[in-house]
DNA sequence: CAGCCCATCTGGTCCAACCAGATCAGCCGA
DNA sequence: TCGGCTGATCTGGTTGGACCAGATGGGCTG
């Protein structure tokens, strides 16, 4: 069956099935016999969940979710599993996204080699195509954005920002559903990939700035405005 | 013996053992051993690491270290372990950190409750004791970055941002070291305190970036010149 | 010398125990 | 009736052994 990722089917089962008080999940070993696993495959899977902040391990105790203080990469993996995201983290997640890819396109606007730019035209290509046949786009925008993070040859940095992409995954089909979306995020896609062949650093991001602006107010629009900016 | 943490040691070990061309790393069963402990207690070790993209398993075949493209959290852990960082990712480290807390201290500057303020203060007079009394600073300077980092409210922004901190950690007494280092950087933290309070963002970000500037340049010298960026 | 084949090694998985501390229901005494 | 003690039970922590199937590599064969 499950031969494959017990991680986010149990990630799943674990938010599901905790106490709503307490946070404290089913037993090591009642989990595997809910995924008919060893029990040391369960341990290995919570060991993940424990070192991403998911869980926490308390011996002799018991298993407690500490989703308050999840880490990025649980987020993806929530997003993954299909959980029910905490919307303040979400909100804060789309901050973040955005504090690093308008700095990306001005680090990229210096630094992007032509290997960066062909990959970018193969994106915007493959948009383009997508774009005429009438179709939704569907990985080309995680792509072109990815892709200028990692034009900014900091490894670093580009291994941050993909996990925002595997959260916001399942979500995209919907966000570009609408065909009028999708012709004009592709057109900033072009102005941006200007903008950075130019080398034009404050154009770029100026531009990324806008850009992020209509995917920011799309999600406040799902999930609420921001939070607690003290009044004023 | 080992009773916690195997991960680090274990990280070390890798590193340490691993074949130099292929990354092949020694076997769970030699691991085992190595550690006295079970190959239960390897597998679990292992499957963080995995997560953690620090190492590659390949069923049936073995262990591979991965570590070009290793995670932020693996960069801390590489810290705590002690292990030779890879510069390169040091520097990109930096240039991230610099990223984040120039952003930060503008958000701070907007957002900061009267809560943050008051452990501002009470971390700022922990150094100036230090000082007075003619030690090095010692966590202060960690605690300052990242209360203002939380002041932003933003918590998964403030967890990205204190893996930094347990990567640096180790050669911070080297940095405080130097006592005048220490009164110059306890001074630039006063100014952007108060540039915080007035709520100027303007100005909080100017001194943040100015503060980092040689906190960059720190770094700089003992790692060598930035990575490539294209000649201009 | 090239190519095939089998012993060996490896990760993946499971099971059956044992340990010691946390937990808590139930008993005992006040 | 209620508070405090206690012992059975549950839990995570850890170990050892076992089996599987595929990857690997060295030696044999042609």
């Amino acid at each position: 069956m499950t031969e494959k990722n017990l991680l986010p089917e149990l990630a799943a089962h674990l938010y599901a099935s905790s106490s709503a008080d307490t946070g404290r999940t089913p037993s090591e070993r009642e989990l595997a016999e809910h995924f008919s696993v060893s029990r040391g495959q369960v341990r290995e899977t919570l060991a993940v969940l424990e070192a991403m902040r998911i869980v926490e391990r308390r011996a002799k105790s018991g298993i407690f979710l500490t989703t308050r203080t999840a880490s990025v990469e649980a987020l993806a993996l929530f997003a993954k599993a299909g959980l029910p995201l905490d919307p303040i983290q979400i909100y804060e997640a789309v901050e973040l996204r955005k504090i690093h890819e308008i700095k990306a396109a001005e680090l990229a606007s210096l630094r992007a080699t032509e290997e960066n730019f062909a990959r970018l035209r193969e994106i915007l290509q493959r948009s383009e195509q997508r774009l005429a046949a009438g179709e939704p786009l569907a990985g080309e925008d995680r792509d072109f954005h990815l892709e200028i993070v990692r034009a900014t040859q900091n490894t670093v940095f580009y291994r941050v920002c993909s996990v925002y992409y595997a959260m916001s995954e399942r979500r995209l089909p919907i966000y570009f559903s609408d065909p009028e979306r999708g012709a004009r995020s592709h057109g900033e896609h072009l102005q941006i990939y200007d903008a950075l062949q130019r080398r034009d650093a404050n154009l770029a991001q100026a531009l990324m700035s806008m850009h992020l602006q209509g995917v920011e107010s799309y999600w406040k629009g799902l999930i609420g405005d921001a939070p607690g900016s003290p009044g004023g």
